[in-house]
RNA sequence: GCCGGUGUAGCUCAGUAGGUAGAGCAACUGAUUCGUAAUCAGUAGGUCAGCGGUUCAAAUCCGCUCAUCGGCUCCA
């Protein structure tokens, strides 16, 4: 009967189907203890799945990676008995394993505390301890939904009409009283989730994430292989905490935000320093691959975004200003106004590819529950640009972005880029020919690079396709900075035309792209990525010249002046204070170069020098010192960003 | 916008039957002139987010509003 293929190649014949785990069994008894489940011929099953015909099959213990979802799952399995056996007037829905732990959305009318955490946490153990085999049943479609309907379960009962497709079984597992309609696969038993688990925070979810829906309240927990793990993802998260932007912005005397300009950013004089290299830094780039600065109104008549479409689909979203008769909108986005400018005159094909770049200031209404920080703002500015061609120029242009955006993001040392293709949606503009150009540019492009990217089919927008390049935040949230999307719609609202080499003339293809995105999203994701040591060339004060006595006043400011007029943003700590008081501040506010003058150096004419991260790079001329700081400075060289105290 | 948490000095946080606020750091003043992550002493600093209510009395109890944090939805 069935020929089994182990991992390792070797293979075991059995007279009769066999079960995952007595086929570990026929490998080994240790083996078989630490079996969680299999996987069979690359699908992972119970480790009471029966296997009738030949296949290659792994067992899964603790250590395969595949462990942790399993466990996970479990983990939200064992929450939700525990719920259910605490508060019985509790239905439950759906608690898949995620990133990192679990959740699982709950019916309830009353909101869950931080307290029930803790109740429902030792439930869960108590459960873990009591050991419960957890079963596998299939069952008739129908009877599950009477079952789950006795129990008052209506919510599954949707789930069984709704979510499994026809052609899918129903399956219920069971530990012990407690049972729930899912795929599976589950572990063979409550004790091997073992203790390596935390409830972490309670939060509403809308059933089925449409917000016209009830809200749930879910549950959300991590869960690892054994408490180790566990405290070191806990640490892990303490420490990413101490690098949030929004902490290090005020520590860092970076920007701040307050209650009477919600989600808008004052930025202090620091800050503001690393925002305008970060400009100065995209605007030459642009400037080098042929887009030409532009600058357009920051309030335009409602006229024009009712002609655009914003006004239909954005209208809550926008900021409005009345006078007069007439109504005002704070411009939300750049480009409307730049197809103002493409319309002046009479474009040939030959003007195209026009690429205008402006960083206007936009203003958008972002929903108070949405605000984050610099990350999502209501004021903001973006290294935007539109780019007006024909449809062969498609290709050509997407590539040439690509190329220009990877430079750009290896130059700020960001190497994991997540990378997102959005295709056509049901409802949109444009004939499918255009379309099928357009997506194949967006992905032949896509491939060049080599990096690996998801699809999200149906997820562009109704004016046509874009890819998303996105980062992670310190908490490991993604926001996305750089885009491109195809529009086939604005340039034809908006009257934009331009002669074809037959005379005709046509509309052309609109292309909006950012590389940074927003920059304060930009400066957020920076911050958190270099945990507040920016690279020299963007850091506001870049060497902070110290004395041991004020002795060395006199010479420090000579340095300080021939340092400034280097190009350096240098500021000098004469303060009656300790050397060690100084450096522990400067260390702090991750001032990458530390520079000390005592007697000693004012007597050779040197610096003792000390990055911020506690290396002693050892006495030197201050023409050395310039050598080393100007090539770091221009090169905008990026060094690691670890940085701890 | 929705669900839940939070809001006390510049920052981080105490404040326990309701009886008109406290620490550390920072700031300021003075002393100390010192060699690589915190020198000592003193002083000052608060409409307890805002508005309203209960009470002889509210940071504390109740209501509303705002902001903020964590999710969800949304993101041109």
């Amino acid at each position: 009967m069935p020929i089994i293929t182990l991992p390792d190649g070797s293979q075991r014949s059995f007279d009769t189907p066999i079960t995952v785990l007595d086929l570990a069994t026929s490998i080994g008894t240790g083996l078989a203890k630490a079996t969680l489940a299999g996987k069979v011929n690359g699908n992972l099953v119970d480790a009471t799945y029966s296997i009738d015909t030949n296949a290659t099959v792994a067992i899964i213990t603790r250590r395969d990676p595949e462990a942790l979802d399993l466990l996970r799952h479990d983990a939200a399995h064992v929450m939700a008995q525990a719920v259910q056996e605490i508060y019985p007037d509790t239905q439950v829905t759906i608690g898949p394993a995620i990133e990192n732990g679990f959740y699982y959305d709950f019916a309830r009318e009353t909101p869950f505390t931080t307290k029930d955490l803790e109740l429902i946490e030792s439930k869960m153990r108590e459960i873990v301890k009591r050991n419960l085999p957890i079963k596998r049943e299939i069952w008739d479609r129908n009877a599950a939904k009477e079952l789950f309907a006795k129990h008052g379960e209506h919510y599954k009962v949707q789930i069984i009409e709704d979510i499994i497709p026809e052609s899918e079984e129903v399956s219920i597992y069971r530990q012990g009283e407690w049972f729930d309609v899912c795929r599976g696969p589950h572990l063979p038993n409550t004790s091997y989730l073992g203790n390596g688990f935390k409830l972490t925070k309670v939060a509403g979810a809308y059933w089925r994430g449409d917000s016209n829906n009830a809200m749930l309240q879910r549950i959300y927990g991590t869960a690892w292989r054994d408490t180790k793990e566990l405290k070191t993802y806990l640490h892990q998260l303490e420490e990413a905490e101490k690098r949030d932007h929004r902490k290090l912005g005020r520590t860092l005397d970076l920007f701040h935000i307050q209650e009477e300009a919600p989600g808008m950013a004052f930025w202090h004089d620091k800050g503001w320093q690393i925002y305008l290299q970060l400009q100065d830094y995209i605007r030459n780039k642009l400037k080098k691959h042929g887009y030409r600065e532009v600058h357009t109104p920051q309030i335009i008549d409602r006229t024009l975004w009712e002609r655009s479409g914003h006004w239909d689909k954005f209208r809550q979203e926008m900021f409005i200003t009345e006078t007069e008769d007439k109504i005002f909108a704070i411009k939300p986005m750049n480009c409307p106004g730049h197809i103002q400018i493409y319309n002046q005159g009479i474009k040939s094909h030959r003007d195209l590819p026009l690429r205008l770049a402006e960083f206007g200031s936009c203003h958008r209404n972002e929903p108070s529950g949405t605000l984050h920080g610099l990350m999502r703002i209501r004021n903001f500015v973006q290294d935007d640009a539109h780019i007006f061609c024909t449809e062969e120029q498609i290709l050509p242009e997407v590539k040439a972005f690509m190329e220009l955006l990877f430079e750009v993001y290896k130059d700020f040392g960001f190497d994991e880029v997540i990378l997102a293709f959005s295709t056509r949606p049901e409802k949109r503009v444009g004939d499918d020919a255009l379309w099928d150009k357009a997506e194949q540019a967006l992905e032949t492009a896509l491939n060049q690079t080599g990096l690996n990217w998801k699809l999200q089919p149906g997820e562009g927008a109704f004016y046509g396709p874009k890819i998303e390049f996105s980062l992670r935040d310190c908490l490991s949230r993604i926001w996305q900075l750089g885009t491109i999307q195809l529009d086939f719609s604005m340039p034809g609202r908006l009257g934009a035309t331009y002669v074809a080499e037959d005379n005709s003339r046509k509309t052309p293809v609109m292309l909006h792209r950012a590389i940074l995105g927003s920059i304060e999203r930009f400066i957020g994701i920076l911050i958190e990525h270099y945990a507040g040591a920016l690279p020299l060339w963007l850091v506001p004060v870049q060497a902070m010249l110290m004395t041991i006595t004020n002795n060395q006043d006199q010479y420090c400011q000579q340095i300080a002046q021939r340092l400034t007029q280097q190009g350096l943003r240098v500021e000098l700590d004469l303060r009656n204070e300790k050397i060690g008081y100084k450096i522990r501040e400067h260390s702090l506010a991750r001032i990458p170069y530390l520079l000390v003058v005592g007697e000693r150096e004012q007597a050779n004419n040197t610096l003792a020098v000390r990055t911020r991260s506690g290396e002693n790079l050892g006495t030197m001329s201050i023409d050395q010192l310039l050598e080393l700081l100007v090539h770091e400075n221009t090169a905008r060289l990026v060094k690691n960003p670890s940085y701890s105290i």
